[in-house]
DNA sequence: AATCAGACCAACCGCTATGCC
DNA sequence: TGGCATAGCGGTTGGTCTGAT
């Protein structure tokens, strides 16, 4: 088992143990959870007989000992809804793990940053780099050597400082955008027609129009704002841009996804 | 056998959200 | 309404494990 050592640090009154917790520590902590019930993180560990914080403790109830918790053995069907999830979502571990029965935050946060991360960052590259050469249309910057040159570009707004960068920007699928906002999906205007990416944005925002409460359109049309009314966190071109970075197919496919053909 | 580097993961820390007075 | 206490979340740390050399 991996863990830190035990390590003590004094305040003006009191030891407060940290690091990997022992067997006894846990016995205690469940006996007493099972007796008084969870009451107050911060004031059981004295009554408990633990020598901790309540951060310390809750955490260990919460990632460890409460009961019906499964660990190790991720299966590939888990492995790729938290692929599909996190992808969607950004790193909300907690509504990730809603959808993962047993399973911990942590658990599901240390398994993302130490084995899918990388895994999940190089296919995006590779599949960029395929849809875009292969699909789009190359009628800007055409004499460009540039190996993404053929790429259609979205105009990403400036983020503020803070925001982050498009892989760390919180996303909210386009998909859930439009289906938070009652955006009809079913009359499809691409059809028959080939369209860019910047092209659906700017048909798409054109409809935005008509569903979107004032304040979140102008939003939507300045690219700056980092709250919709709805509760939405991310401008949603950028959403649309990094659904697009993430999309498993080509440009085509992803718009037409994108209008839920 | 010894050493090293990368992977793994429990636990900590800082910040935000929420509830209560 | 503002301030405080508590809970919860997500990023990060650092000790241990494991495989390669």
């Amino acid at each position: 088992m991996v863990g830190r050592p035990l390590k003590s640090s004094k305040n003006s009154s009191t030891t407060v143990k940290k690091g990997t917790w022992s067997a006894e520590e846990d016995q205690k902590l469940i006996a007493y959870i099972r007796r008084f019930g969870i009451w107050n993180w911060t004031h059981m560990p004295k009554p408990a007989g633990l020598a901790r914080t309540g951060k310390s403790c809750r955490l260990r109830w919460m990632n460890y000992l409460r009961p019906n918790i499964r660990h190790g053995n991720i299966t590939k069907e888990e492995e790729d809804l938290i692929i599909e999830l996190q992808q969607r979502l950004g790193n909300k571990w907690a509504a990730i793990v809603a959808r993962l029965p047993g399973r911990t935050d942590n658990e599901i946060k240390n398994y993302w940053n130490t084995r899918l991360k990388k895994r999940v960052n190089n296919r995006n590259k590779l599949q960029i780099r395929t849809a875009c050469d292969i699909k789009v249309k190359p009628d800007h910057n055409d004499n460009s050597s540039h190996p993404y040159a053929s790429c259609p570009t979205i105009d990403t707004p400036k983020l503020e400082p803070g925001i982050g960068s498009q892989t760390e920007t919180p996303t909210m699928s386009a998909n859930s955008f439009c289906t938070s906002y009652g955006l009809r999906c079913d009359d499809n205007p691409l059809e028959n027609s080939w369209y860019s990416p910047c092209n659906v944005i700017e048909e798409e925002e054109s409809l935005w129009g008509q569903f979107l409460a004032p304040r979140d359109l102008e939003i939507v049309q300045n690219f700056g704002g980092m709250d919709m009314h709805s509760g939405a966190k991310a401008p949603a071109l950028v959403c649309m841009q990094q659904e697009l970075v993430y999309h498993s197919g080509s440009c085509e496919e992803f718009i037409m996804d994108l209008w839920g053909k």
